[in-house]
DNA sequence: AGAGTTAGCACGACCGGTCGTTCTTAGAAT
DNA sequence: ATTCTAAGAACGACCGGTCGTGCTAACTCT
């Protein structure tokens, strides 16, 4: 059904796109996602207005669109080289061992995509602020699941409340990509590295 | 020299001086200080764009004046309540408790003004990240010298840098407070509280 | 393989609206 | 009397979005 309806999609149109949106996911770390308009992007990528509109139906399902390649990406560098290992607190050492580092290469300019969005998004309402709401609680929902199971195993005390100790890495991600970001100072990925090494033992 | 040189403020203007920056500042929170726009900010107080543009010389000093308000306003919320103990770690306490009350009766409509800010204008230059990065840093510095100060009184262990101590309890601030905007949820701030409470014992 | 067809892709021009800013004028506070 | 305060009008630039046109990739048919 959905194969039928859908819009033939040519290489050179695939290869656009991407541009696109890699090119949005960049520049919404550091204009934010709404600070990003069609014009200014279209610009950055070397390409008309109107051309760039060919491939989305509005600015919002641009935006859309864009977290999605934002998402992709960084299953890419942080979610899927934490599957490495089967043990949950090795993997939740690895998940923010691969978030920080992947704030501090600037995979995206602005830091982490993310964190920058939802402090961004935070007080609107709409599609845009809902996936990313939903994103951060899955990714809060994983992480406490993980901490669950180490606790389960003997590998972390479990006198703690797995959301709770979520919470607490979260934090730490958070801070260190704001700090990073703002000072532009490692320091501050330091920061982060040792309260999750003290967290996590 | 300055004195002689600046504007004779009269009590009408100065009203509505206030009453602008006032509404600056809460917009601040929902939108950002960048996605604040002249027009929206006059029809919001029922003003025109001139008559507000005759208190500021651009949109940039709007935004300075902005960010003096929010200061202000924070001082008197959470800085100011917490000078009412000389006690180092009594302090750092109410520093943190005010800190999270405010951002819970929504001083501001979307939290914190700074934590929204720090996020918002990290990848910029000019005057304005300039001027948040260093109410950050001196937020931070007077953190962690009130840790020095606990740990020095005995209160606090003394095996833990400053530093570190005042970037994992702005840690919790920080992620209490973005995860209190975007899932509009309470939760947040209690896992704060716990956490602070945790760090600092 | 080549020709014809289809529709995806991209462009420039255009639309009504909004942006930050400037100017002029008149009422009001001091 | 002076000048602060505020409004309305206007400017050029830019906003999201639309429309008509022409090039090009992919598909079908012979």
């Amino acid at each position: 059904m959905a194969t039928t309806l859908a819009r033939r999609q040519r290489s050179d149109g695939e290869r656009s796109r991407q541009k696109i949106l890699r090119a949005a996911a960049n520049l919404a770390t550091i204009e934010g996602l709404e600070g990003i308009t069609i014009g200014r992007l279209a610009a950055h990528i070397g390409m008309s207005k109107s051309g760039l509109y060919a491939h989305f139906g509005s600015k919002e399902q641009l935006q859309l669109a864009t977290i999605d390649t934002a998402l992709e990406i960084y299953d890419r560098e942080v979610v899927e080289p934490a599957q490495a290992t089967a043990d949950p607190l090795e993997r939740l050492r690895l998940l923010y061992d691969r978030f920080l580092d992947h704030v501090e290469r600037r995979v995206f300019p602005g830091g982490c995509f993310f964190a920058s969005a939802e402090s961004e998004v935070g007080m609107q309402e709409g599609p845009v602020k809902d996936r990313i709401a939903a994103i951060q609680r899955a990714w809060s929902a994983n992480i406490a699941q993980l901490v669950r199971e180490a606790q389960a195993a003997g590998s972390l005390p479990g006198d703690d409340e797995p959301a709770q100790v979520a919470f607490e890495l979260d934090a730490y991600g958070m801070m260190g990509n704001v700090g990073f970001v703002l000072h532009d100072e490692p320091l501050y990925l330091e920061h982060a590295r040792a309260a999750i090494h003290r967290r996590l033992r």
